[in-house]
DNA sequence: ACGTTGGTCTACCAATTGGTAGAGAGAATT
DNA sequence: AATTCTCTCTACCAATTGGTAGACCAACGT
């Protein structure tokens, strides 16, 4: 069970992008029977339960964002502010090309703990290979000195925070298009520098 | 109609504290009678709504947040580090005396754009003000130059998103207690320092 | 030609949702 | 003493929720 099909795959898709935009309480396996153009029972078929579908879409969401940074960091030179540079720009790029995968992430603070527990031990060892490089450099000298371990939060922080509240950050007068957007991600590259150059 | 009464004023504090937590389409209005001790139709006889009810909620995070960030930078001295100093204490002491404030914040996003405009627009002379400011600090050299707007919004996002995801920030093993938040907010508050003076 | 299997459907179901109608108790006003 | 007003309640309601049971049908192996 659990094969890859067409169906299978279109119902994930859909409920990817809908609860990572409305939140899983908001939407209804109707809802996304509806979207993907079959009915709740065809959902029901795929996928046991609304819960063990919120499971597969977690897990789908960690699978594409360890793709993304991974890409990114393997991609880049190693030097830590390229790299720290490199992880921004392709959170960036995953927010604009897809903005639910962020809203997912966020959504796991209201999740139970067991769901939430699942993403996490996904994303933990980029983090902790993050962490621990920072370190290195820091030690190196090649970056100010710092807990990495809060500023891997911070970073977390700030990235999911922007990337997934375009609505509240128009109260400070920026608009929500591709030019905002890499706007407020020059700047962010900008801030990140100063605050690590040695 | 709308006065204050014990009543209604427990109902709206604990409507404050679900939604906030938990996402206003989670949270029922039986649950939220029952958690005041009383029964649904009594909530219904001070809010016409469901959506009046939110509504009242927005206006009740909006005041109390204006009021804490708004105290804190007239007490602070007139220099822009120790302002932001300021209001980022601030806003960490709200998030720990009451996490389902700034929950509340980003919850914003998800509900229609006309109460999303009513929160915004309480918001909003606070961030202009705020924005005026540091823009005349850069100007006199007193604070690193930057786009002003892109900054309050990064410090926005950085604010609410580590301030309403104790969970997701397990995964860089961190713990949601008093004592990592202030670590947390102090290493904030050095990474800031660092960014922006001049 | 025929049973089996995989996939989608129709038909239900109990529980919960936001909301309406109106009764009843207590205090205040007349 | 009678009436009105304020507040909370019980009794419903239609719509929607996640989920079960089982019919149907096409493709396939035998």
């Amino acid at each position: 069970m659990t094969r890859a099909t067409p169906t299978r795959d279109r119902i994930l898709d859909v409920a990817v992008d809908l609860f990572g935009n409305r939140g899983v309480d908001a939407v209804s396996l109707d809802e996304i029977a509806r979207a993907v153009g079959v009915r709740k029972q065809t959902v029901l078929y795929w996928f046991d339960s609304k819960d063990v579908l919120v499971e597969a879409v977690l897990d789908q969401v960690a699978s594409e964002l360890f793709v993304v940074i991974d890409a990114a960091v393997r991609a880049a030179p190693d030097d830590p502010l390229e790299r720290i540079d490199a992880v921004v720009k392709a959170v960036f790029r995953s927010a604009v090309r897809r903005p639910a995968l962020l809203g997912l992430v966020r959504e796991v603070s209201r999740l139970d703990t067991g769901q939430a527990a699942r993403l996490r031990s996904r994303i933990e060892p980029l983090v902790a290979r993050a962490v621990a490089y920072m370190g290195d450099e820091m030690d190196a000298g090649r970056l100010r000195r710092g807990d990495p371990g809060l500023i891997a939060a911070l970073g977390y922080g700030t990235l999911t925070g922007i990337a997934t509240e375009p609505e509240a950050l128009r109260a400070v007068g920026w608009t929500a298009d591709a030019v905002g957007l890499r706007q407020l991600r020059n700047q962010l590259l900008a801030f990140l520098r100063a605050a690590l150059s040695p």
